[in-house]
RNA sequence: GGGCUCGUAGUCCAGCGGUGAAGACGUCGCUCUCACACAGCGAAGAUCGCCGGUUCGAAUCCGGCCGAGCCCA
């Protein structure tokens, strides 16, 4: 395997890395259900309403056997992982017959491993990538990785260092063969994690950064914007990395506050007069670069000082004192030494005073002191330790007037920690200024849309005062610049492959620049390079620009509006449509997950224990991915709790479902015959399939996931399946039986094609267990929720009959009786409809709350003698009692008047503002009014109850 | 210094102008009822950070304060 070196003679067509994860392929697809345990199936029936008899042709799978009591992840997932590679499931058609859906992963960095937020991003992903599939939409889903040169070398460094191998002994060749062997290792098993989460990845176009034929879209990219004026060299202030001795950009600097000592330093007048300048720092070692000292031009304090001399202290050299508007007066004393090449507002200032002197660096690359402006005792020290000893010099001599404690903003190189030093050095810049305005319109006229649309602001800010970027790197790991210098006449040449000779002079050989690209300069490049870009090539015609990049906001800067950039200025379209950024995940204190400190899990490691479906389940289940979200063990107990009960639901159905059913085709037609449940659950499907799908058109991924949960937890199995038992039983006739099959197949099959993108192993599992048609569920079409009748009326009419049910079970457990009684009960309902309701669904009514009986009382029927009653909404509710009514019941009673008679004092008085009644719209007033008055009737017939005081007898 | 986000039951969070403030974890009862105790049924638990304003009406909008976090200099 090793480089791609295919990569440059056709695009990839091949997996990437045979062997590496598949053992041995197998040929066919795995056989779906071969469980030892569990019990028989029981009975046979055909001709099932309103299912066709099974035709063999079409591929339809039987039930063979019944899955394990429990869901035990391993194996299946596995299994369906070789199933879909067998499948090529993640493949785009080379030519798609309709527009695709794309999305290219952010390449994982060979730096490291795949944490928990590669994790969540790539799930989040996989969902849409899995539904769009399923939709029939050709889909795209484009892997790869990222060399991620500077962050690589200083990894590899380290490991170096700690077998005590120093990277800077060693030559070029070793150090890029040590790199090279860090990025295989990195590389398998980034790739191993990317499949065992069961991404459905186009592995056919995989690419590397670093690939042939991404290095020439690379050095594409460099020539075309030098050619353009955009990319130029030139001697600039940069941030200093002196532990990697390396360049590093704007964003790879990390600010942090930290406490130091403000130095007020005594500058000698040069006259000999007695007194001196006053100058304060936190920067001593640097004094020895001094060429002025600068007070701003309204200071009257320094007025006298201006044009006069001072000494700089140890080394007595004269330096002018100067105005300058750049000086902050409320620093310090009002002073400032002008240390022109460590300092860029020094270096402002120096600028627009010609006269002074450019001093040499006195602090040199690996930041010790050094040039002849320093004196021989601090040359060679390092900057932190000279500023100590320079420090004692000063005070030795007198200089230090006082010091006091300051917090001083400090600036961290990202990959290192060390203290950035500033500094003035030649390197390669891209101008962003004539980048910018093509991506701010984009986001601006919605061409490119945020989610959470919030973060716009924070883009729009940072563009408005973006700076070049510096791009060179003075490290041996990356794409080395195409830039060759001719030795005899200087001149540059950027070119794509290098020259045989000087364009200008004919002299040979030419000299490469010795540094590398920024690795951000070639990832900027991603979305389209990834297609086959520069080249004119299919796939950038078919499945560019890409829908949707789904990444975290911390790169938003570093890479999502660079791609912006790079796509509007290489090929005048936006890279992608929709920007979705994850959230971050916090642990239980609230803190990030991070490797630093400790508190973030190994993916992997989850991933075994507790299966993929789980760790994808948890991290999309609780974690808001527009918001930060915490993520904990609970949730990953809470995933597999989650996946039990589908398990079981499906166990459910197939121990009720009849040998050589047909797939559900569509849904069950229903009569006016079928029964409440039946109309019900398919209203409530078709509800939930809208819900779930105008959550996900918003990218509310966490909303969606949790629609679909308590779709399945609460109305599917509490609910549904514990009111279809006697249906199911056949205790309500063979008719009715094979409607509720139908409806119980067709419901839970479509909610498994629903579910299959968020957890595809486990559903693809159980989908094999049920009556299905087709090879594979991910291959399965998406469920539209026009396949299921609206029923409105169904869904209200279950309300009523649940609120029932509730009341009644409240009413025995409150009571204390025993489970296995059955007493009577009676309602008196509030209104004509809910007692049409309650009469048709009697016996639902009677077998869910397992009361004996359900009587229906009149509106002046006295209540029922010896019961406990309880007043709902919908009526009120009356339940016989073996003995009298206890105290407990009258305070619950009592209770309940008092938080009635609340609201209802609350109602009231908002109806008796004129106000209210003036400007409120007249829906708002109706439902108050009509609110007042089913309160005052409920307070008035807790009373009644109250005032019965003692029960008469037993029901 | 500039900007952004978040403070809702013991914990995590939904709701973002009119619903008796949703749910999950945890807690407390009762059930090992023939898919599931990784479960079912029932119950308790919240002055929606504090102060003020706008409005007939504020958890929701505005201002201030207090607290937590993030980003940019």
């Amino acid at each position: 395997m090793g480089h791609h070196g295919g990569a440059a003679r056709h695009r990839h067509r091949r997996l990437p890395h045979p062997g590496l994860w598949c053992a041995p392929v197998h040929r066919g697809l795995p056989d779906p259900v071969v469980h030892r345990h569990g019990r028989r199936r029981p009975r046979r029936a055909r001709d099932l309403f309103p299912l066709r008899p099974r035709s063999p042709r079409e591929g339809t799978r039987l039930t063979s056997a019944p899955l394990p009591p429990r869901f035990e992840p391993g194996a299946i997932e596995r299994r369906w992982q070789e199933a879909w590679d067998q499948a090529e499931l993640g493949r785009a058609p080379d030519r798609p017959p309709t527009p695709a859906f794309t999305v290219v992963l952010p390449p994982p960095n060979v730096t490291g491993d795949l944490h928990l937020g590669h994790f969540l991003g790539n799930t989040v992903t996989d969902l849409l990538v899995r539904r769009s599939r399923m939709s029939g939409v050709p889909t795209l889903w484009l892997p790869g990785i990222d060399h991620a040169g500077l962050s690589t070398q200083v990894a590899v460094r380290a490991h170096l260092a700690k077998q005590g191998i120093r990277l800077e002994d060693m030559s070029r060749d070793q150090v890029l063969a040590q790199v090279e062997g860090w990025k295989r290792d990195h590389e398998r098993r980034i790739l191993a994690a990317l499949r065992a989460g069961g991404f459905s990845l186009d592995w056919s176009r995989y690419r590397y950064t670093m690939d042939p034929a991404y290095e020439r879209a690379t050095r594409r990219a460099f020539v075309a914007l030098h050619k353009a004026g955009l990319v130029y060299r030139g001697e600039r202030f940069v941030n200093w990395d002196p532990v990697l001795q390396t360049a590093v950009s704007d964003l790879e600097v990390e600010h942090s506050e930290e406490p130091t000592s403000l130095l007020y330093l005594r500058y000698p007048w040069a006259d000999g007069s007695p007194g001196g300048l006053l100058v304060a720092t936190v920067r001593p070692e640097t004094i020895f670069g001094d060429v002025a000292v600068a007070v701003h031009p309204d200071d009257a304090r320094h007025a006298a000082a201006v044009d006069r001399k001072v000494r700089v202290p140890l080394v007595d050299r004269e330096v002018p004192v100067i105005t300058d508007p750049g000086v902050d007066p409320t620093f310090g004393n009002g002073a400032l030494k002008i240390t022109p090449r460590h300092d860029l507002l020094d270096y402002e200032i120096f600028q627009r005073h010609p006269g002074l002197p450019m001093p040499p660096d006195v602090i040199d690359a690996d930041g010790r002191l050094a040039s002849d402006w320093v004196p021989e005792q601090f040359r060679g020290q390092d900057r932190e330790e000279a500023r100590k000893w320079v420090t004692e010099a000063l005070r030795s001599g007198g200089f230090v007037d006082h010091e006091t404690p300051y917090i001083h903003a400090v600036g961290r190189s990202e990959r290192s920690n060390a203290v950035i030093e500033p500094r003035l050095s030649t390197q390669w810049f891209v101008r962003m200024a004539p980048l910018t305005p093509a991506v701010v319109e984009a986001v601006r006229s919605g061409e490119v849309r945020l989610y959470p649309a919030r973060w716009e602001l924070s883009f729009y800010r940072w563009m408005e005062k973006v700076q070049d970027w510096c791009i060179s790197r003075q490290v041996v790991w990356g794409h080395p610049i195409p830039v060759y210098y001719c030795p005899a006449c200087r001149h540059e040449t950027a070119a794509e492959e290098p020259p045989a000779k000087c364009p200008e002079c004919g002299h040979a050989p030419l000299t490469p620049d010795p540094d590398v690209l920024d690795t951000w300069f070639s990832s900027w490049l991603w979305p389209f390079a990834t297609l086959g870009w520069p080249e004119d090539s299919p796939d950038l015609a078919h499945y560019f620009p890409t829908n949707l990049l789904e990444t975290g906001r911390d790169i938003m800067f570093f890479w999502v509006a660079r791609m912006m950039m790079a796509s509007y200025y290489f090929l005048g379209r936006p890279p992608f449509r929709d920007v979705s950024f994850t959230g971050i995940l916090r642990d239980l204190e609230g803190r990030k997950l991070s490797k630093h400190l400790g508190n973030s899990p190994d993916p992997v490691e989850l991933l075994h224990e507790r299966g993929a479906d789980a760790l994808r389940f948890a991290l999309l289940f609780p974690s808001p991915v527009d918001q930060d979200g915490v993520f904990g063990l609970a949730t990953l107990d809470n995933a597999r709790n989650f996946l039990t009960k589908v398990w079981n639901l499906v166990r459910f159905a197939q121990a009720y479902l009849p040998e050589g059913v047909d797939a559900p085709d569509r849904a069950p037609i229903l009569t006016e015959d079928s029964p409440l449940e039946n109309r019900w659950i398919l209203a409530r499907w078709r509800r939930t399939v809208d819900e779930f799908e105008q959550a996900l058109a918003g990218y509310e991924v966490t909303r969606a996931v949790g629609l679909l949960h308590s779709f399945i937890w609460y109305d599917l199995a509490d609910r549904y399946v514990e009111v279809s038992k006697e249906a199911l039983s056949g205790h309500r006739g063979e008719p009715l039986r094979r409607e509720t099959q139908a409806v119980l197949l067709f419901t839970l099959e479509r909610t498994l094609r629903l579910l299959h993108p968020i957890v595809p192993h486990v559903t693809e599992e159980l989908w094999h267990a049920i009556p299905h048609r087709g090879t594979l569920l991910a291959l399965a079409p998406w469920p539209r929720s026009n396949e299921a009748p609206d029923d409105p009326e169904a869904i209200v009419a279950m309300e009523v009959v649940y609120d029932a049910i509730r009341t009644l079970r409240s009413l025995r457990a409150g009571n204390r009786l025993a489970p296995s009684s059955s007493p009577p009960a009676w309602v008196r309902p509030s209104g004509e409809e809910t007692a049409e309701v309650l009469r048709a669904q009697k016996a639902l009514v009677l077998q869910q709350a397992r009361v004996g009986a359900l009587d229906f009382l009149e509106a002046g029927a006295p209540p029922p003698a010896g019961t406990a009653p309880s007043v709902t909404v919908h009526g009120e509710f009356f339940l016989a009692l073996p003995t009298e009514t206890t105290p407990a019941e009258r305070r619950a009673l009592e209770r309940e008047r008092a938080k009635l008679s609340g609201l209802l004092a609350k109602t009231e008085q908002r109806l008796a503002d004129t106000g209210f009644r003036d400007r409120a719209p007249p829906e708002v007033l109706k439902a108050a009014e009509e609110k007042a008055q089913d309160l005052a009737e409920r307070v008035r017939r807790i009373d009644e109850h109250l005032a019965a005081d003692t029960p008469t007898g037993t029901g």
